[in-house]
DNA sequence: TATAAAAACTAATATCTGTTAGTTTTGCAC
DNA sequence: GTGCAAAACTAACAGATATTAGTTTTTATA
């Protein structure tokens, strides 16, 4: 077993974790068991506990690993030269990928966050909160330097994370555009609107 | 007890499904137990069988509502003489009322439609299809009549409904605007884009 | 092949789940 | 006040839950 983890370099916690992000967002937490999960890979669920402390320190992985990948990749953009307009650009692309190439993940983490234990919950909200209020602060900017228009910033912010939210409704239509194809036309809809 | 729903109108039914629709919005439906559903509203949990018959039956209640109210209101607007623009118009703001209105069924049927049993599941599902699916279409005779560019309708779509799905998050900065004010900026935003 | 650790197993527990059966209380109509 | 129906109650059940304890099997190393 430890000859195969160092040939492809996935332990058996990390396996776990990968399956529970599956199950959690096909089922919902609540609605997920240890004895499902332990099925889909093949042990019997007390065995889980061989590898891992508990079923919330499933999610509590899921959830700290997301809000991590944003914050950091929110970090490196915001210290940039670039435009108010490029970030966004840059940070809207980033969303749609991690939401396609994680879409087990930044599901459950958007979804099932709320059943974090204490402090989790708390740490994740606040991380979420801080992420918004950068993003809000740089559309304020934006709007400041006369970039964009005088939208409330709060609602553009809340307008964006949105829909890049909602592409865990694209997984049906994945078919019908390339993923830079899907990108150009959700940013271009986001900054310069629907209408001719 | 008949006086008092002769008064208000309210049955006793009404008003256990209106407290499990806050109960499974600040828990979700899995999570939430009979137990403290009853407690909420000051009884024990085998009397709420007085009035319902089952757990289940209380999401497909809500769920079935809310898909019901959408698509009517999509049948009246469609039926209008009005622009594709002005209909979008329409659309999104009921969606933004809806959204601030009945915010713990519109959430519940949003986030907890998963748990659904059939047959109600697949009825569900098909009801949001359709829906989407004539969205698509207004969006796409809009493009046609050259009163809307040319982004992918399915994208399009998308990224409107998710937008005002996302006002889940509203509640927090209520007070910041009127709803009317909500509405013309998210409106603006979606129609004629961020950029100056 | 012997050893030790990793990881599987079985058995069991306490707790919580939705729900039922049967009984008592409540509130209104006469 | 009597009677009746609505709606509450208590007691209980069968099944599922996450998890623990203790044991056996597997695997890698020496």
């Amino acid at each position: 077993m430890s000859k195969l983890k160092a040939l492809n370099n996935i332990s058996r916690k990390d396996l776990i974790i990968k399956n529970a992000a599956a199950l959690f967002r096909k089922k919902g937490f609540s609605a997920s068991s240890m004895r499902e999960l332990a099925m889909s890979i093949g042990i019997e669920a007390p065995s889980l506990y061989n590898h891992i402390g508990s079923k919330s320190e499933l999610l509590q992985a899921i959830c700290i690993k997301i809000a991590n990948t944003f914050n950091t990749h929110l970090d490196l953009t915001l210290l940039s030269n670039a435009s108010t307009i490029d970030k966004l650009d840059v940070l809207i692309r980033f969303h749609i990928r991690m939401m396609l190439d994680e879409f087990d993940e930044v599901f459950v983490a958007n979804h099932e966050w709320k059943q974090l234990e204490e402090p989790y919950l708390s740490n994740f909200l606040s991380q979420r909160k801080n992420y918004e209020n950068r993003l809000v602060q740089l559309i304020r900017e934006g709007t400041d330097q006369q970039e964009l228009k005088g939208i409330h910033p709060h609602v553009a912010a809340l307008t964006i994370l949105s829909s890049v939210r909602g592409l865990e409704f694209w997984q049906r239509h994945r078919k019908e555009l390339t993923i830079e194809e899907l990108e150009n036309n959700m940013v271009h809809h986001l900054l310069n609107g629907l209408i001719k």
